[in-house]
RNA sequence: GGGAGAUUAGCUCAGCUGGUUUAGAGCACCUGCCUUACAAGCAGGGGGUCACAGGUUCGAACCCUGUAUCUCCCACCA
């Protein structure tokens, strides 16, 4: 068959994801088989695929393609997540752009606008996914605001409610002036930042001229101030004892307080207690009931506690009263100073503590039963360093606070009815509510009466449930899928979101399944640019993985994102890997244009090609077994290695060399199909990681019934092989890498035919003799008891090799070379004689590493003996 | 401040229970080849005091101690 000389892969992409998609190969259903599950983590709606999600999901398709060809029922899950603060923000920032402010919209206004975007623009990622080969079963496709989904999670907020693990509380939440809404720890970004400590002295009550000074970040705060607080250590404030102070420019008197909390080696050693704007604060605040006094408003600006400041952006009113209390006198002075500062991970506004009515999931019960099954190794975590991470986390847990100010997600179902901290009840549907309600309080609540709560929930209380709610394990829990699917195999995901993320799920799975979520979890690393930066939309360093897929084919792309990403590891990513993933693909179909252009006749099998097949044979299985193994331990950079080196080395640089006909010879039938049985062995073995190049071929290299495609082809099972071919594989190797060497030295073409001699002095495997003569271009190959001179030589195994070609000799440079490898040799030698004069060695050592020296020392004194010899011979 | 991990060739990484020649791979590099499968290629080659200093051991890249540097995580130091 004629095919191109070029592998053309965007139109082979196309037609084989098509023919995929056509048989329905990625859908699955509940059967007789063992499932093999994962959930994608869903990307955010909106999203757009950058080269994390290339590096994440070409990991997912290689795993689930694999595992759909041992056997197993492959169910690769794919769909996206709402993700609120993220979304909502995009949708603002849209209306803005087209002169529609949020605060003018109603709720509903504002979702039809968030509904209508993600019609849109959601599941353009998931298209673009399926460039990349990725063989998720489309029909499964879920979304975290799907109605079952948002029931399911509604169900598990009253659920917890009522086991009292959700409560309602005041807390000092990071506070997102942007976004309007609270954020969680984790969402906090704490950078270190160049700032002035200010020193500000404020008068003691009752004295005339006598201060004592405090050091602060935030001099803006003075006005929410509600005590000083001392060291009651401190031997420097004894007189300060009981006291009072007045807070520069609003005049208040306010109590000097003591507390060990204070660090006496810090600032003054006096410190300012602002309980409503800072989390420390607000605890010495509790303990010494102190008022709290906010000055801030939602959005950072101040309010009327701010007094002249009122309505100014909190960082303006930090220069302008720093100039204020410079010019009254109580700045004493200004240092520089670093300190950290939280950002908002997704406005990357300064997160301000807000002291506010939040609600919560008490972390610690819930969290018990899922530390242990990570640290008893029922989930593994690859690499298992972040079993560390992990444990320090969730011994640690703090209660999550999980509502958001927003108004695109899951609505807390939580309705008030009156202004009462307990004038509410959580319930489904305002029905229910309203039953409850009028339960509760006694009398009559009708719809009017109830006002839900206008806050959603943190988007994690969604995704926490993905692997259960993709099943509907929650609003049908006996269904046949959660049974069959759930617990799922793999998940691959980055470390940045173990806590967001998988400790959560596994958290959820153990309350609402009883059991694990997931098996094994394959952490990612960070894709970054040749400098080390974090590929980001705003640097600008991130390709855009489309373009290249439509540069280097997908395959070579999936190759370039996995050659060296070992797990855990940053990843800093180069579009030459994959020009490397993408010379890869054009090896493979270089080899197939070869063997395809053979003519086949009914000819006697020469004896180097059936030595050939034997050796290959054997090669191949004792790889696969190095493969699976690579795989059963989540290596799949090396293991992607191994099939690298076995399909371009091993099967293309050896192999086929060693059965290629002449030039415009004819093959033998026999060794024509032993070579298409090993191609399609290695399209197989390729297959996972590039699933289009190896269809295309699958097809080319021998005719196909429908339904044969390799995705569905079962991967190659390992037979026993005879270890002895290596020995005699090996040799022929060596000998003929020096005779290339000899030719190259001595400007021999390759085509120039060659005499061989051997002096054989000890014992070898020669059974490829055949190979020699054919990949050394040998016109013969003689066994002989003398030396040759005026000849080329080497020696392997401790048999001498010379090739005549008299005029070419440069004795000089013949000369020199053997004194190097002899000098090599002796240096070696003495190395192995140090050890075997070593008495406690020989005593100590087990014998079979003596035995090994004692045979280096012997094999060592043997060559010394020879190379000397031929020496002598020059002389 | 606490914790975890890392440091092996120019780059990215293997190196398992300490012993299999004097440490490997891919890429990059150098040299020679446009040899009718492939120059997106072939053949050959160079390159490492295993971060540093001690220690344990017959024997250390590997185990121990310390030092340095880097990365990540956690933490409210004003």
């Amino acid at each position: 068959m004629e095919i191109p000389k070029t592998y053309e892969a965007l139109k082979a992409e196309e037609k084989w994801y098509a023919h995929w998609m056509n048989r329905g190969y990625f859908h699955s259903q509940p059967d007789e088989r063992e499932p093999f599950t994962i959930v994608i983590p869903p990307p955010n709606v909106t999203g757009v695929l950058h080269m994390g999600h290339m590096l994440n999901n070409t990991i997912q398709d290689v795993l689930v393609r694999r595992a759909r060809m041992l056997g197993k029922n492959a169910c690769w899950v794919p769909g996206t997540d709402h993700a609120s603060i993220a979304t909502e923000a995009k949708v603002v920032q849209k209306l803005r752009a087209e002169g529609i402010r949020k605060a003018d919209l109603t709720r509903d206004e504002f979702l039809a606008h968030a509904f209508e975007w993600k019609d849109k623009h959601g599941g353009i990622i998931l298209e673009q996914l399926k460039k990349l080969g990725a063989s998720c079963d489309w029909e499964r496709t879920s979304f975290t605001m799907d109605p079952a989904y948002s029931e399911s999670v509604i169900n598990v907020f009253i659920d917890l409610f009522n086991k009292g693990k959700i409560y309602r509380g005041e807390r000092m939440v990071n506070w997102d002036p942007e976004a309007l809404t609270a954020v969680s720890d984790e969402e906090v970004l704490h950078k270190e930042v160049n700032s002035k400590l200010f020193y500000v002295r404020y008068k003691i009550v009752g004295t005339d001229d006598e201060w004592l000074t405090i050091a602060t970040t935030r001099p803006e705060t003075i006005l929410g101030d509600s005590a000083i607080c001392i060291n009651p250590t401190d031997v420097r404030f004894k007189q300060l004892h009981g006291k009072f102070a007045i807070v520069p420019i609003s005049n208040r008197t306010i109590p000097i307080i003591q507390d060990d909390y204070v660090d006496v080696e810090f600032g003054t050693g006096c410190l300012k207690v602002t309980p409503a704007h800072d989390t420390n604060d607000y605890e010495l605040g509790k303990r010494h009931n102190l008022e709290t006094i906010n000055i801030f408003n939602a959005n950072g600006t101040l309010n009327s506690l701010g007094l002249h400041y009122e309505g100014q952006d909190r960082f303006e009113v930090r220069k302008a009263i720093e100039k204020e209390l410079y010019d009254k006198g109580y700045l004493v002075k200004t240092e520089d100073h670093i300190n950290k500062v939280g950002f908002s991970e997704r406005t990357n506004a300064v997160i301000e503590p807000r002291l506010s009515l939040q609600w919560f999931v008490a972390m610690k019960d819930l969290s018990a039963p899922a530390l242990d099954n990570v640290m008893n190794g029922n989930i593994k975590f690859h690499p298992d360093k972040f079993k560390n991470t992990y444990r320090h986390w969730m011994e640690n847990v703090k209660d999550w606070c999980i509502s958001r100010q927003l108004w695109w997600g899951h609505r807390i179902p939580a309705w008030y009815f009156g202004e009462g901290a307990n004038d509410f009840v959580v319930a489904k549907t305002v029905e229910e509510a309203m039953d409850m309600a009028s339960k509760k309080a006694g009398r009559t609540i009708s719809s009017a009466d109830l006002k839900q709560d206008e806050d959603v929930l943190d988007t994690w209380f969604s995704s926490w449930l993905w692997p259960i709610s993709v099943f509907n394990g929650l609003t049908d829990p006996e269904n046949k899928e959660i049974k069959y699917y759930y617990p799922t195999n793999d998940l691959v995901t980055a470390p940045e979101i173990i806590f967001f993320w998988v400790a959560r799920m596994i958290i959820a799975g153990q309350e609402y399944m009883n059991e694990i979520p997931f098996k094994n979890v394959y952490f990612t690393g960070i894709v970054r640019d040749k400098l080390g930066r974090k590929m980001s939309k705003s640097l600008g360093n991130s390709p855009d993985p489309i373009e290249l897929i439509e540069k280097f084919g997908a395959d070579g792309v999936r190759v370039g994102i996995l050659i060296s990403s070992p797990a855990g590891n940053d990843l800093p990513f180069d579009t030459s890997q994959c020009e490397q993933g993408r010379n890869f693909t054009n090896k493979i179909w270089n080899a197939y244009r070869l063997v395809n252009a053979w003519e086949v006749k009914e000819l006697d099998q020469p004896l180097s090609s059936k030595l050939a097949i034997e050796w290959f044979d054997a090669k191949f299985n004792k790889e696969l077994a190095e493969i699976n193994d690579l795989f059963e331990k989540f290596r799949i950079s090396e293991a992607l290695m191994a099939v690298y080196k076995l399909v371009w080395d091993d099967f293309c640089s050896w192999y086929l060399e060693m059965i290629k006909p002449g030039y415009e010879q004819p093959i033998d039938a026999k060794t024509m199909e032993a070579t298409i049985v090993f191609f399609e062995k290695i399209l197989k073995v390729i297959h996972p990681f590039t699933p289009f190049i190896s269809e295309e071929l699958w097809h080319f290299i021998r005719e196909r019934k429908d339904g044969e495609d390799v995705m569905m082809e079962n991967w190659p099972t390992i037979q026993a092989v005879d270890e002895n071919i290596f020995s005699g594989f090996t040799l022929a190797e060596e000998i003929i890498t020096n005779i290339r060497n000899i030719r190259k030295q001595g400007n021999i073409a390759n085509k120039v035919k060659l005499d061989l001699f051997v002096k054989k002095n000890k014992e070898a495997n020669l059974t490829f003799d055949p190979v020699v003569v054919k990949l050394g271009n040998l016109s013969s190959m003689e066994y002989v008891s003398d030396k040759i001179s005026n000849a080329n030589s080497f020696i392997v195994q401790g048999n001498e090799y010379f090739i005549p070609f008299g005029e070419t000799v440069d004795i000089e440079a013949e000369k020199s070379k053997l004194l190097e490898e002899l000098n090599y040799t002796k240096g070696f030698l003495k190395s192995v004689q140090g050890k075997l004069k070593n008495e406690k060695f020989v005593a100590s050592a087990p014998d079979q590493v003596v035995a090994i020296e004692r045979k280096k020392e012997a094999d060592a004194l043997e060559k010394i003996a020879l190379l000397e010899a031929k020496m002598a011979s020059f002389n």
